[in-house]
This record gives C-alpha cells, structure tokens and sequence, in this order.
DNA sequence: TACCAGGAGAAAA
DNA sequence: TTTTCTCATGGT
C-alpha cells in the first residue's frame, strides 16, 4: 500500500530540512505515558503546563499520583484541557500499571501482547497506545496522528480515511520493523505540522517548497496550502 | 469572534 | 456498524 522508497524519500527530505528532533520531550519513560493521555486533542504547551505543575507537586511518579485524589489531579493538570477526564484517564493508566507490575514487568512483554493490555485501558486508544510503545519502551510500531494522514493526503498517498491499523501497518511493512527510524520519523511529521511554510505565507503560492518529494523516478505533486 | 490543537469513548442513528 | 456528540484550556 505504502511504498518503502516514497516513505524513505520523504523522511530524507524531512530530515534534511529540521535535522534530529530528539523525541519525546519527556524525562522518563512513565514520564511519556502520561504526556501521551494529555496531549490527546491538545496542544503540546498546555500540557508542559500541566506536566511542570504535577512537577511543582511532586506528583510525578507512580507512588504519588495512585494516592493523589482524583479531583486534586484534575486542578493540577487543568491546563491542558479535557481536565475532569483525562484525570480519571490517568488514574487508570497508573491503576494498570501498578496492576501489570510496573515498568520493567511490562518491558519483557511481547508488543502485540503490551499493544492488547494498553488499549484495555479506558482512555487509552491506538494512538496513545502506540505513543507510549514506540517512545516509553522503544517498541517499532509506528504511529498514526491527525498530522500523518495529512500530510500523506497531501502527497495524495492516502485518501485519509483508512483504518488506523491498516496504516500502522502499512507503514511497518514497508520500512521494516525500526524503531529508531519511527521515533524520528513521527517527530518530523510532527515538527513539519507546525512549520509555517513561509513560501505559503508569504506569496500567494499554495505550494510548500518543503514538502516535494523526489525519488528515483517520480516526483510528487507539491502540498496543497495548509487549511 | 471563531477556530484549532500530537484523541477517545459513549450515545445516537 | 457507522456517525455524531462530548470533553475544555490556551493560543492565534
């Protein structure tokens, strides 16, 4: 569905325009899971927000936020939106978690097998989930956002409504099973989301000048202006 | 003022 | 089964 030298000639051209992205900004692998639940439909300033105050509070550890009162949570991490849920979210993150064993019980597990336990989590869908496998425990799954979609729809790769697994896995087939080179690759997608094209910007060209990809023996359509 | 941001789950059709 | 609704703060 996929193929690997497009997928490979695009991630050159990203990475030759915004160089090593060093992903996910986090301190710790729990420290990920939890930006994973909070970023959800929100922007990523918000969540440092509610990250540095869960920080202030000493609260940024597994001990702390399984005693911590539910409602006190939701007042902590109320900048980053969706409050009173993504509370609750967290809370079941962290009663699975101490569930499971911890971290390193959870480290020896099969990917299926983590993937399978992560999405029974209320709160944890696949994009979270495979957030927290690639860049918490350096699984290769690669993940599927908003800003993929796009910018394949874009590159008229995709129509954009595929199913979500059906594009993990498309991508994992045609680059292989590496999780460095998908913890790169999603970051860029993701630093190239909030790029402002200044060719875009600042003409009235609806092209963006980064996003023209050349392979061996195609070249593809430019980028339609961001909406 | 209106729209958007690194989704997910429940309810409705 | 597929579509629609709800959750919410902060920036532009």
């Amino acid at each position: 569905m996929l193929d690997r030298n497009i997928l490979l000639a695009l991630y050159a051209r990203l990475s030759e325009s915004y160089g090593p992205q060093h992903w996910w900004p986090a301190q710790t692998p729990f420290e990920v899971m939890l930006g994973a639940i909070l970023t959800q439909n929100t922007a990523w300033k918000n969540v440092e927000r509610a990250v540095d105050n869960l920080r202030e509070a000493s609260s940024l550890n597994l001990p702390m936020l399984l005693q911590l009162d539910v409602n006190v949570l939701a007042e902590l991490i109320r900048p980053s939106g969706y409050y009173k849920l993504k509370a609750q979210r967290l809370k079941n993150l962290c009663a699975w978690l101490e569930k499971m064993g911890g971290m390193e019980k959870l480290s020896v597990l099969q990917t299926t097998e983590l993937r399978d336990s992560l999405l029974s989590v209320n709160g944890v869908g696949p994009e979270t989930a495979d957030d927290i496998l690639l860049y918490a425990f350096d699984r290769p799954v690669f993940v599927i956002d908003t800003y993929t979609r796009r910018l394949l729809q874009r590159l008229n790769l995709i129509t954009g409504d595929e199913d979500y697994d059906l594009l993990r896995a498309a991508f994992e087939s045609a680059l292989g099973a590496d999780y460095r080179l998908f913890n790169e690759y999603h970051a860029l997608i993701v630093r190239h989301a909030k790029q402002k094209c200044s060719l875009a910007e600042n003409s009235s060209a609806d092209t963006c000048n980064h996003c023209y990809v050349e392979t061996g023996n195609s070249v593809f359509k430019p980028l339609e202006k961001a909406r």
